[in-house]
DNA sequence: TATATTAATTAGATTGTACTAACTAAAATT
DNA sequence: AATTTTAGTTAGTACAATCTAATTAATATA
């Protein structure tokens, strides 16, 4: 097969794999109660850190009321806790409960078991060249 | 690094990086009046081929009355056409118009643009080494 | 031929996610 | 101290995507 094509074609089935992993992850029954969307609100407020409203709103891309309603919701779910900053008593900051990071975590799983499969079919010295391409790629970018 | 950590690494900045392609294609003009499921309802009509509204109620896990509106809103907006099947007049086969040929086109250019951003990053001996390596992960699959 | 089954549709409701506009309370500015 | 700005909320709305139940029309079966 022509070479670029080769890497098209591999691409694509590369992704629809981890795709059928993220479906996998999120079947689990500890999310059963939560929406993609819910996920990905959880997934920022880790990755933010602390975040206030406006930060959200700011990192995902909706206004302020629909990140009010949003994470009230996950309030009451249990997920999510606010709390007052110190600094200012407009604000709050928020952050996952227990049970969110747990499910966050379960989440992060599709990745954990993509990489567990990957390294089940290959041997060592491929491993290695794994990692080693992939992280010039990543660095290339 | 750990070896394990290391693969799991860089199989979480890969994703996100696919990710960020994915969402890239997603912003195309040509995409704007289409929502994220709508074209996933067209991925399926075009990977299924020629199905009939059971066919696809059945892959996609809905009901039929929901394969009913959705297919019609994706008729009105000129991506899907259904014609009656010969041998059964109670059946319809669905098909992708040029627009929604064209769109899933579109879709699909960013496992392109993620594979042509690969091939810039690393050179022949790599590439080769990369399409051999995953080529082995697809079949032992 | 009468009856049962099947493919798709219609009607009506629900849920999730988003919006704008108007509001409250706190902080910052004049 | 009065005014403006900012952070988050409330109220009301809209729309996408889904469901169940009932319906129509064609096919298959008893």
């Amino acid at each position: 097969m022509e070479p670029r094509k080769a890497l098209v074609d591999v691409v694509e089935k590369i992704s629809s794999m981890m795709g059928e992993f993220e479906d996998k992850a999120l079947n689990s029954d500890e999310l059963s109660d939560l929406t993609v969307r819910q996920l990905y609100y959880l997934d920022i407020v880790k990755k933010l850190s602390y975040p206030t409203f406006t930060d959200l709103s700011e990192e995902i891309g909706v206004t302020k009321p629909t990140i009010t309603t949003a994470v009230n919701k996950l309030i009451k779910q249990g997920y999510l806790k606010k709390v007052h900053s110190i600094e200012d008593r407009r604000v709050y900051n928020l952050l996952l409960t227990e049970a969110g990071k747990r499910v966050v975590d379960i989440h992060d799983k599709a990745h954990n078991d993509f990489a567990l499969m990957i390294s089940n079919c290959l041997n060592d010295q491929e491993l290695n060249k794994v990692v080693e391409i992939f992280t010039k790629v990543i660095d290339c970018q």
